[in-house]
Formats: structure tokens, C-alpha cells, sequence
DNA sequence: GCTAAGCATATAT
DNA sequence: TTTGGATATATGCTTAGC
């Protein structure tokens, strides 16, 4: 392992309550009052008046209501988040022109270059800058933030919540006091550790970062190598500590929209949503200026179960017809599906269509028959038209785009003059590449539909090639060696892995979800009265309907919780970018 | 034996 | 008039291709 670097000053910066701050810096009245960002289906964010009551982030907005019922609602006003957040990033920029950040209103800056020039490389050099930092911020945005100052990005970013709001906290850059404070730490404070990671662990009985270490062996045989790494090496308060580019900003990987509607399932249904996505898509691209050679389409059906299409050309695409095209045949392919409430379309594999880069020569392709573009059993699908007036027959609701935080601004460069893509101007090249395009696809769609060729066909998939295979792969996968436990087990390290988790998984189950439920969650489950509502409905109005709504509800809540079985039954590392370990 | 595609899942704001 | 978002990036695993 690495030696502990703590030269380096890292502060985290988080505005505080940030959205909701915004609406009450331009409308005072709200003040004094509980306030969510949001509506009734979901709340962005809420004062600390709201967050008394429980209500908070990612909380649906009817539950946020019943928590408090004088929570007063503020429909998002994304631009203007934009515009506060762009405003917060320039002042920091002073500090650490290579800030990284995540969101609209945090950021992770290398403190130490500016500390160095100015002399101020200590203890009291760093308190210093970081409450300048944001008394500079209230006073050019009348809006409070919190920090967290330490020797490295993910000590600053734990740090930056333990004083808020409007305060911050220095963790010295000291070994022991580096240890003293992680050892009492919950595991789920690691960014990264989220839900599902926090229940596997409190399977093996480690609750806390000391947990974690003492336990070092049982993380090892549960989880993969670099899951191991991340976790023992960040409940040591251990991680990176320069930036990851050193140029700049790091260019966005993927781009897409996505929205939610009442549940829909005929075919036509499900063209007309995603040609919607793909135009909005385009006009995304276009004022970004991007081109991407992945095409995914999104579903995720009524009972929340999510599942994915996509295809990778050899152009780019950025037009609408392109993404309308490919992704009918991406439809196509997963065609039929069952209702669904979200449809999205995200274009990956990007690049910029302003720089001279690589481009990619279409490889020969010979198979061209079999017309796959139809939907299996027609444009319908096996779906009729006819017996359909049930629910989705005339849906009015308008599934408006909403314009996310997240989104890039349109780009302020002038004209399109120097695009180099491949000569999307062109007609002539661009029906080359839409044709060999499509070929492509095609091609895809044969070997799919009637297998992969004759000689990989014979690999029927035969058990001992998968453990062979998957003993490999780990150490592939993760480049670190790694003591092969196959060799003592008798098994490979995988499945072994995956036996000790599937087994921690159902103890913990057998405890019943209700510790893998969050406060809605609960409030939803405990709530009597919240079904008794749907009854006392029943009498004022039709009573059918009133009975209908109840069952409803508690079907959604039976779904609910085979859905977050389903989750417990499948957990998994994704850590974030910025908190990668050294 | 490496790399990329394709899909599912986790985490974050 | 109801009732669980939108976006981006990450890992893990299997399969396909050179
Ligand atoms: C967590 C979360 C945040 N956001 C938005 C709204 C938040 O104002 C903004 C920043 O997120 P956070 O920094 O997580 O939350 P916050 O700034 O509102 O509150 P605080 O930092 O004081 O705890 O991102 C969402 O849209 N959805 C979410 O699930
Ligand atoms: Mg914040």
C-alpha cells in the first residue's frame, strides 16, 4: 500500500441547501417558512426549517406534504440554479483554476499551490483562506456554504458536512488525528458506500471504518480486489491526492434525456416517446456541439424494473432522423416490453465535432439480407390496437423535457464554420455513413437473431470454461495481483465471492427490509392512515374507484418492496470518479 | 490474451 | 387533479472479435 501523502490541502466547498437558497435569497418572505424545491412527485431539495420534519432530498413531494403540511412548494428553476452555480465556480476558479466538481453546488479544490504562493502553507493560513472563501461567496451571492479543509479530496468532502450549515472543519494533517476521527466514522460516510454496500457490510457486522480495517480478511473474500482496495484504504483515510487531468476540465463522456409519463405499452406509444427524446436530444447536441457513436435506449417499466438497449456504430450520429432510426431499431430489438412509466435516450462514445480526431474506417461487411427493421410480428408488435381502451388509449399529459442542472450550457462559440465531423455537411458523405450505418446494424441483428458464426458457435458455453475464465478476468480487470483463493477453495474466487454475499444477503434479509428502507419508505409502509385516506375517498366518491386507489396504493408498496429485494440481492461498487483510491 | 461492446446495477447531485 | 425525477459516471460480468 501507498504511503499516506498529507502535504497536500484539499478544501470541499457545498453551498448549502442550495436550490432552496436561491428561492429565498430572490423571494425573503420565505424565510421563516419550511420550504421544498419541487413538486408532488419528487422535492430537489428543502430549507432547514423543512428538514425538521424530515423532509429532504429525493423525497416525493406528497410524502414531503403529509411530514409537514404547511411545506410550501417551489417549482425548479434550473437556469437560475445554473447561473448562481456559474457565479460560486468563479470565485473558486481564483483559488484552483483545475477545481473539479460534481453538481451545481459543490467543488473540490487543491488548495495547496495558491497556500505555497501566498505563504500561507499552515494551520491557520488554511482556516483562514476557507472562511475568506466563503465570506466572499455570501457577500457576492448572499448565500452561506460550508467547507471541509483536509490533506486529500475525500477527508475535505466528509469534512465539508460536519459543520453545516454556514461553517466549516479542518482536519490537521496528521496521521493520528486522521485515524482517531475515521475509526468512529459509519461506513456510509465513504463516498461511495451508498445503500446497498452499507447492508452487505452490516452483513459481516462492520458498521464502522474501524469495523472495516479489523475486518480487512472478510472484506477481502467478499469483495472484488479493487472494492477491497477502495474500502480498507478509505476507511484509513486514504485517497487521491492531485488531480486527475491535468489540463482543465475533464469533457463530458455521455449525454441524454429522459422522462417519465403514465405507463404506457403500445408499440406506437413508444415510437411517438422516443422520437420526442431523440429530437430534444438533437437540439442538446447540437448546442454542444457533440457526436456520439453509442446510441442506449432506456426503459424502465411500471414495476420500476429498469433495462437498457443499446448499439454501437461505426459513425457518429447527431441528428434526430439518425437517433429516430437507430433507435426504432433498438426498440425493435427489445420489442415487446411490458408497460412502461420512463423511456430515455443517451448518446455515448462522444466527441466533440469541433476537433480533428481519429476517425473510425467502416469495416467490410458482407451479410445484408434478412429484413430486421420491422418489429417481430409487424410494426404492432403482438400489441392490438383495438381492445386497448383501457388506461394508455388517450394519455394528454404533455411530457415536457425538463431542463436538468446537469446539462451543459448551450455553448457561447459562434458559428459552425470550423465543424469537422466527418462532413456532416456534406449529403453525399453523410448518406455513406448512414448507409454503412445501417448496414452495420443489420449485420448485428442477423448474427443476433440466428447466432454468432460457425466457429464460435461451437463454444457451447461449457461450465469449466466460465471458471477458467472468470479467474482470469479478476486480475485482468483490476491489474493488481492477487492471491488466488480458487487454488484453497476448490471454487473460483468469484463465485465464492458471490456465494459469501448471496449468503450475508439472506441473513439480512431474513431481518426484514425495513433497515434498507429510507424515511419515506417507512412512512409509506407504517402509514395506516395513509391507506385509511384512500378509504374514507371510497365513501365521499365512487366507491369502486376509492377501493381501486387502495389497492393500488398497496400493490405499489408490495412492488416496492420486491423491487428493493431485488436491489439487496445484488450489491455492487461504483465509486465515484473523484474519490477513486491513489 | 487483450479490448470493446452490451447489459445490469450502484452511486451521486 | 394526483401521488417515487433527471442526468452522469462508475464497476462487474459475459460475450464477441482480432
Ligand atoms: C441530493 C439531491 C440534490 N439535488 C440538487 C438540489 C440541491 O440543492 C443540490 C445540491 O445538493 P446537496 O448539496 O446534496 O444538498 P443541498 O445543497 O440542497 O443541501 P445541503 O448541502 O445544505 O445539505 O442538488 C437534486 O436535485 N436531487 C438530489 O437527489
Ligand atoms: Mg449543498
Amino acid at each position: 500500500m501507498k504511503e499516506r501523502e498529507v502535504r497536500r490541502t484539499w478544501m470541499h466547498i457545498d453551498m448549502d441547501m442550495f436550490y432552496a437558497a436561491v428561492e429565498i435569497r430572490d423571494n425573503p418572505s420565505l424565510k421563516k417558512k419550511p420550504v421544498a424545491v419541487g413538486d408532488n412527485t419528487m422535492i430537489t431539495t428543502t430549507n432547514y426549517i423543512a428538514r425538521k420534519y424530515g423532509v429532504k432530498s429525493a423525497m416525493p413531494g406528497f410524502i414531503g406534504r403529509k411530514l409537514c403540511p404547511h411545506l410550501v412548494f417551489i417549482k425548479p428553476n434550473y437556469p437560475k440554479y445554473r447561473q448562481a452555480s456559474d457565479q460560486f465556480k468563479r470565485i473558486l476558479a481564483i483559488y484552483d483554476p483545475k477545481l473539479e466538481s460534481v453538481g451545481l453546488d459543490e467543488a473540490n479544490l487543491d488548495l495547496t499551490d495558491y497556500l505555497v504562493d501566498n505563504k500561507m502553507d499552515n494551520d491557520l493560513g488554511k482556516i483562514f483562506i476557507a472562511q475568506k472563501i466563503r465570506e466572499q461567496i455570501f457577500m457576492d451571492m448572499g448565500m452561506t456554504a460550508s467547507a471541509g479543509i483536509a490533506c486529500n479530496k475525500m477527508l475535505a468532502k466528509i469534512c465539508s458536512e460536519l459543520n453545516k450549515p454556514n461553517g466549516q472543519t479542518y482536519m490537521y494533517n496528521d496521521e493520528v488525528e486522521i485515524l482517531k476521527f475515521m475509526m468512529d466514522l459509519p461506513v456510509r460516510k465513504i463516498p461511495g458506500v451508498g445503500k446497498v454496500n452499507e447492508h452487505i457490510l452490516s452483513g459481516l457486522n462492520i458498521y464502522s471504518c474501524k469495523d472495516l480495517v479489523e475486518k480487512a480478511t472478510e472484506v477481502y473474500v467478499t469483495f472484488t480486489e479493487y472494492a477491497f482496495q477502495f474500502l480498507v484504504k478509505s476507511a484509513l483515510g486514504m485517497a487521491r491526492v492531485m488531480h486527475e487531468k491535468e489540463e482543465g476540465v475533464v469533457a463530458q463522456r455521455s449525454m441524454g434525456v429522459s422522462c417519465t409519463f403514465r405507463p404506457i405499452h403500445r408499440y406506437n406509444q413508444f415510437r411517438e416517446k422516443l422520437f420526442r427524446l431523440a429530437a430534444e436530444l438533437e437540439s442538446r447536441a447540437h448546442q454542444n456541439k457533440v457526436m456520439g457513436k453509442t446510441l442506449v435506449l432506456e426503459f424502465k417499466s411500471f414495476k420500476f424494473e429498469t433495462k437498457i438497449k443499446s448499439m454501437t456504430f461505426p459513425h457518429y450520429l447527431y441528428s434526430q432522423n439518425q437517433f429516430k432510426k437507430y433507435g426504432i431499431l433498438l426498440l425493435n430489438q427489445a420489442w415487446p416490453i411490458e408497460a412502461i412509466r420512463l423511456m430515455g435516450l443517451r448518446l455515448s462514445n462522444m466527441r466533440d465535432r469541433r476537433k480533428d480526431k481519429g476517425v473510425k474506417v467502416c469495416p467490410e461487411v458482407q451479410i445484408n439480407d434478412a429484413d430486421l427493421i420491422e418489429p417481430p410480428g409487424g410494426p404492432d408488435g403482438n400489441q392490438q390496437e383495438t381492445q386497448d381502451q383501457g388506461d394508455g388509449g388517450n394519455n394528454q399529459e404533455e411530457d415536457k423535457i425538463v431542463f436538468s442542472d446537469t446539462m451543459h450550457h448551450p455553448s457561447n462559440d459562434q458559428n459552425n464554420a470550423n465543424l469537422d465531423d466527418e462532413g456532416i455537411e456534406d449529403p453525399e458523405i453523410e448518406q455513406k455513413h448512414d448507409e454503412e450505418n445501417m448496414k452495420h446494424a443489420k449485420e448485428k441483428l442477423f448474427k443476433q437473431k440466428y447466432g454468432p458464426g460457425e466457429k464460435k458457435k461451437k463454444k457451447i458455453k461449457g461450465e469449466k470454461e466460465i471458471l477458467s475464465e472468470n479467474s482470469r478476468s479478476i486480475q485482468s480487470w483490476n491489474n493488481v495481483p492477487r492471491f488466488h483463493m480458487d487454488k484453497i477453495m476448490g471454487k473460483s474466487e468469484k463465485e465464492k465471492r458471490q456465494e459469501r454475499v448471496q449468503k450475508i444477503l439472506k441473513k439480512q434479509n431474513q431481518r426484514g427490509i425495513e433497515s434498507f428502507m429510507n424515511e419515506s419508505d417507512k412512512y409509506l409502509s407504517k402509514s395506516d392512515h395513509f391507506v385509511k385516506q384512500f378509504e374514507e375517498l371510497s365513501k365521499i366518491k365512487n366507491k369502486n374507484d376509492g377501493i381501486n386507489n387502495c389497492r393500488q396504493i398497496r400493490n405499489k408498496l408490495k412492488k416496492k418492496e420486491e423491487r428493493q429485494q431485488k436491489d439487496i440481492d445484488s450489491g455492487m461498487f461504483g465509486v465515484p470518479k473523484s474519490f477513486k483510491p491513489i
